[in-house]
DNA sequence: TTGTAAGCGTTATCAA
DNA sequence: TTGATAACGCTTACAA
């Protein structure tokens, strides 16, 4: 592989001439250059980017953390970050965390020793305090976390309102028996979005009955158990809201196999708008949660803050986006 | 950020000493250690790994290039790769093709730029002659692609043979007017899949009719397209073989919308066992594709061969995986 | 067992 | 506008 030592000679001109039409941050003379860009071509020449890094003090490389490579949240956030970093030639370098502290500061560390120049995260188990700490050395933006100190870094759903909205729909096709499966309760997302479940049955006057909650893990198998739980506890609900989507097809699975019609004995609804929820049966009606785009905004940061870079075609940063209901089948007025 | 020399310098010692202790591959008293280490973490000293990649020629981070980042076929694949080169200290950095062969020339220059010590490709576009190439500048192992002078650096699926199983099984329920939605026939697993499918159907003395033929293009709209295309030639089938999970999905919403009972009416196999597979209603019976096996055992090639890495606990090295055969609930005997 | 010093391929600071 | 040359932080002969 050839080296600017090598261009340059074949040019006839000093490394330092070679590195600034790389670059072109200086003048060079029309003539020189054109010399230099033959020699590169003609060679091959294809700068040595550690090297590059090295001298620079800039790896052009953002560290990703994620929990899971798969599912589709994470997927799709991945993709919001990829597509926009690839736009200005920076490059991911990505890590998992499994929502263990261990290895999600584990992840960190190793993002850190390869000198990323920015770190996307998101974590579940990690303090307040360690990602303060962390941003303290290394700009840092945070998907799905509130930390309070680091507000303008963090972009997250607003997990209480996509609650609410769920919760509210149903009420509002004449629903008053609903049942909650929520995910784990020390995930913040998780528990916001159960926070929003109560706030729209408060606003319409029904109190929240506690044999009508289930918490699930999240996973498929959960929510079928949910249903069956719930079910036995001999108490009526026409409507279940869940955590999120995964969850919800399972409990589908689980109403079916005990006879159940859907959605005329049982309304349901999910939440995250997952790739498969308009391939269930019937369509799932959820509440999408802008993964792809916060992903997006996340990058977008970066590239502003951190990489200087102008004319980005966002109007404003946004912190905390808003879900939305996505209506289609799977939520029937209550007769 | 502290460096090897402040580190020698407070321990005392010299660079190359250091440098000893960090990589342990050379004698050094336990005192000498002990010393370096103490220092090291007084400053909280961290190699700087751009500089050792600089200085030694190995980044320990391994380029993946895959069409899509979302997906249930990539995220396992990833998850495959991922698991594995974290045991191992190495990295992946990631870029995306998106099935176009600029993109995806682009992406692996970036690799190389990158420095990266191997490569795992999942390339639709790029050519044979192209890969080639690719791999005489860098270890390359190919996933889902058959090369033959790169054989035993091909990680792929017996399409065919998956293709066969499938149409075999509606067969063995006694189906005999089978049709066959395909994916784009130019993306080689999709072709082999419908050869597969063809085979079966000799092997059963039925002759292929090409108006129980259609082609979609692996998304959900086609498969559900196909249904009503299908339907409306006015030939009679009793079961479809699909070219992947998603297209299968969309044809149950089309069959259902059409007023059939599923799978009474009519019997329906997928292709990947897709996450969502199960979610499906009826649960889709389909073909497992191994994607976190392939990953996984793409990255075992290369700990093996690039990073000389000895006890992986690979019994062998398999090129080939054989599709399995996913039995659920939407296939039924043929009445 | 330890130290010295020459790279690795760039960038960046000075001079010219 | 160009050229020397000193970093950047580490690895690795070669000596001691």
């Amino acid at each position: 592989m050839a080296t600017i030592y090598e261009v340059s000679k074949l040019a006839g001109v000093s490394l330092a001439t070679v590195s600034r039409v790389m670059n072109n941050n200086a003048k060079v003379s029309d003539k020189t250059r054109s010399k230099v860009l033959d020699a590169m071509t003609q060679l091959g020449y294809r700068p040595n980017s550690i090297a590059q890094s090295l001298a620079s003090n800039v790896t052009n490389s953002v560290g990703v953390l994620v929990s899971e490579l798969h599912g589709g949240f994470f997927g799709l956030v991945m993709n919001g970050i990829e597509s926009e970093l690839r736009l200005a030639n920076k490059h991911i370098i990505i890590t998992t965390g499994h929502s263990d502290e261990g290895q999600e500061k584990s992840a960190i560390d190793f993002l850190i020793g390869r000198k990323c120049d920015a770190l996307i995260l998101l974590v579940d188990s990690v303090s307040d305090e360690e990602l303060i700490k962390i941003s303290k050395a290394i700009p840092t933006v945070l998907i799905n976390r509130k930390v309070d100190t680091l507000a303008e870094r963090c972009i997250s759903l607003d997990n209480e309102y996509g609650g609410y909205l769920a919760t509210k729909h149903l009420l509002e096709q004449g629903h008053t028996d609903i049942a909650y499966v929520a995910g784990p309760d020390w995930k913040v997302d998780s528990h916001d979005r159960f926070v929003g479940h109560q706030k729209a049955l408060q606003e319409h006057n029904i109190t929240f009955n506690e044999a009508l909650y289930y918490q699930g893990d999240f996973n498929e198998n959960s929510g079928y158990e949910s249903f069956n739980k719930l079910k036995s506890r001999g108490i009526n609900f026409s409507a279940i809201a869940f955590g999120n989507d995964e969850m919800a097809s399972g409990a589908m699975k689980a109403a079916r196999e005990n006879g159940l019609i859907l959605p005329k004995d049982l309304s349901i609804i999910g939440f995250d708008n997952n790739m498969f929820a308009s391939y269930l049966y019937p369509e799932l009606t959820t509440i999408d949660n802008s993964a792809y785009q916060m992903g997006k905004m996340a990058t977008d940061i970066i590239l502003k803050d951190v990489y200087k870079q102008k004319n980005l075609n966002i109007s404003k940063i946004i912190n905390v986006f808003e879900p939305k209901l996505v209506c289609r089948n799977s939520v029937t007025p209550n007769a």
